[in-house]
DNA sequence: TACTAGCTTAGATATAGTCTAATTTATTCA
DNA sequence: TGAATAAATTAGACTATATCTAAGCTAGTA
């Protein structure tokens, strides 16, 4: 796990590298099954030192918001989080909410009349449908 | 407000046409803003007859199940809901958190590579950014 | 050393949505 | 028709998820 380069991301973004902090980005990139918060938590808190719940919001909402990280909302689910590593896709399972990563395409973009006065950010693809588990299942 | 049709839609999904259940597709139909559970609930409350908060739920989840209403989830904020009537996309607001519609274009699939053993039920866009109020203001 | 800004914390609070058990309403079919 | 059954509604308790508050801690700087 890169240890340096977490510290060099976060400097670039102008958080401090506390180690709360790193050891979520460090979650994050070595569990890529986008995890919840609470299991970010969690997670985080199987090694010292212990973080907070709020201090775990708190960075996942600053790593949000510098761009290092993604949040996936889900219906009806808690939010996944994932490090922004390779770009990609993302599939939601429409039975367990699990989100899964679906290799990168290119996205079209709308066109300047449908966009209007609207500055666009960002373009993303969410697929729906079963995972491979839950597709296997027969039950309705 | 084409009440026939409702009732039809329903009907088709095997979904009883309650006073309660129709003034939900009803309002969502009148109301092509995205609004929240709760903004239904109280604008369906609004006319007789009242209709309680964990109906206007059960509604909503019966109403998406049946593929009439498209639910939304937003990062840190509550779904909205939307009657599927043109197809479309939708921007989410980086800042506000509003969904607006865009005009519907092509989305291409996955590889069936990439897709692997999960069962593929529909693909759409989200795009991210500014919406015409927030892009104006110039507070960061 | 003190100042300051950024960060963390426990626990209270807020928000969004679901569940329960009783009741009401509609449909079926004898 | 009316008894039996199925579907829907309800109030309010409850759960899950996330944010806020106010106090204290830490690192960087002067």
């Amino acid at each position: 796990m890169d240890t340096e380069a977490i510290k060099q991301s976060l400097d670039g973004s102008g958080l401090r590298c506390t180690p709360q902090r790193f050891a979520v980005m460090a979650f994050l990139m070595e569990h890529n099954q986008h995890p919840t918060a609470a299991e970010i938590f969690e997670g985080v808190n199987r090694l010292d030192p212990r973080s907070s719940r709020a201090t775990t919001y708190n960075n996942l909402r600053d790593l949000v918001q510098a761009g290092l990280v993604r949040e996936v909302a889900v219906e009806g689910r808690a939010a996944r989080f994932d490090a922004k590593g390779m770009p990609h896709h993302h599939f939601i399972c429409d039975r367990c909410g699990n989100v899964e990563d679906i290799a990168w395409y290119d996205v079209p973009k709308p066109s300047v009349s449908a966009l209007g006065p609207r500055k666009l950010r960002e373009c993303e693809i969410i697929l729906r449908g079963l995972c491979r588990q839950c597709a296997s299942k027969k039950v309705s």
